[in-house]
DNA sequence: AATCATCTTGACATATATGTCAAGTTTTCT
DNA sequence: AGAAAACTTGACATATATGTCAAGATGATT
């Protein structure tokens, strides 16, 4: 006979935050019910209580990956400011917010999506919404058609190479080269008072 | 002596080949020795006689990407040029030809090197190689210290990135936008002459 | 206090994977 | 032709995974 203290031991939400963590930290290969319930000392019966199959866990992942992720990010390319330098600094802020963009998820779901056609379709979708924000913003600083295609490319491009390479670098150090970056993007160098500003966001 | 190699059936090459597209196609997960046998349309077990176990074909794998990739990559870098534009489109040849690189296989090492650290190591050191020789091309143009660093991170990640999207471009479309990623590598636009050679390099 | 919906558990059936071994089949060298 | 090296095969032992089911255990509602 076993007499469990607290009930409820488990729940939808738990073995959606396992899955999760798996997800993220060792890829989706890892997503399994057995290793998952492993984690979470449980039976790996219970999860069959809460989702029907492995497929159906792996629908709520990407439910979930969708309605959390892009919006910030275009969002802050459509935000108000004096110059280009001044917009890029905005975009530039998702590298460095976690709250922004989940870089992270960004990337395993990009991994995953390599072997599931369907989840490759959906990621193709948000990549676009996400050039064409970026791009947009580069017209409306006077940039060509065709400069504004190859400069938001260049700078989505950038961000996807940076996650996907987990680059270690320490966070003052990539605060400094940001400036330099915005740079390169915008052809010109910004304007003092918008690196300043920059800056002083993210102190600490 | 040594024989004429045209034996039995089977052969290491022949399994190593395997692993290779299938690391390729569907990622590390899917190197396994059934699949392959039944890719190869032999028994399993004749694998055994050429690798101890997975462990070895994983190492022999490594090996002859080791053997194989970032060599171009710095060779392109430390070509001569007039100017940094000409210099870059030597650079950019690597994202056309992939006799000068195989993008879908770093890739492929990419997304393994996260779940296996010591690849993860091996992998960290070729970036910087490669890093190092963008950043000195441009400073040899003249950029200083910190915009060559920038600017030769932004050149990888922008390659890295790009190969991590799997963008579906058609190639002639490719080929017109490098003009304009060369000129956001620069910072200004690339000369006339260096466009054509460019372009009529990569004629069909 | 009884019942019921909500969860947990152990046992079963099955699929896919790894790795070993002894016995057989070629091919090639002497 | 005969031996030996270079493979191939089927059977065995074992581990890990998925998914089903009947029989509980527990908290909340009636």
């Amino acid at each position: 006979m076993k007499n469990t203290p607290s009930r409820q031991r488990g729940s939808k939400e738990l073995w959606l935050n396992a899955a999760y963590e798996m997800l993220v930290s060792d890829g989706i290969d890892a997503v399994k019910v057995m290793p998952l319930a492993k984690k979470l000392n449980m039976t790996r019966t219970g999860f069959y209580w809460f989702f029907a199959d492995l497929d159906e866990l792996h629908t709520a992942m990407i439910e979930r990956w969708q309605s959390k992720n892009t919006g910030n990010l275009v969002e802050r390319c459509n935000m108000a400011a004096a110059n280009i330098g001044g917009a890029l600094f905005n975009l530039m802020d998702c590298w460095l917010d976690t709250a922004l963009f989940d870089s992270r998820l960004d990337l395993a779901i990009r991994n995953w999506a390599r072997v599931a056609p369907d989840l490759q379709n959906q990621l193709s979708d948000a990549d676009n919404r996400r050039i064409e924000a970026v791009a947009a913003m580069f017209r409306r600083y006077g940039f060509s058609q065709k400069q504004a295609e190859a400069r938001s490319l260049t700078v989505i491009y950038t961000q996807i190479g940076y996650i996907s390479m987990q680059i270690e670098e320490d966070r003052q150090e990539r605060l400094e080269r940001v400036q330099y970056y915005v740079e390169a993007f915008a052809g010109t160098p910004p304007e003092e008072q918008d690196v300043e500003r920059f800056l002083a966001r993210h102190k600490e």
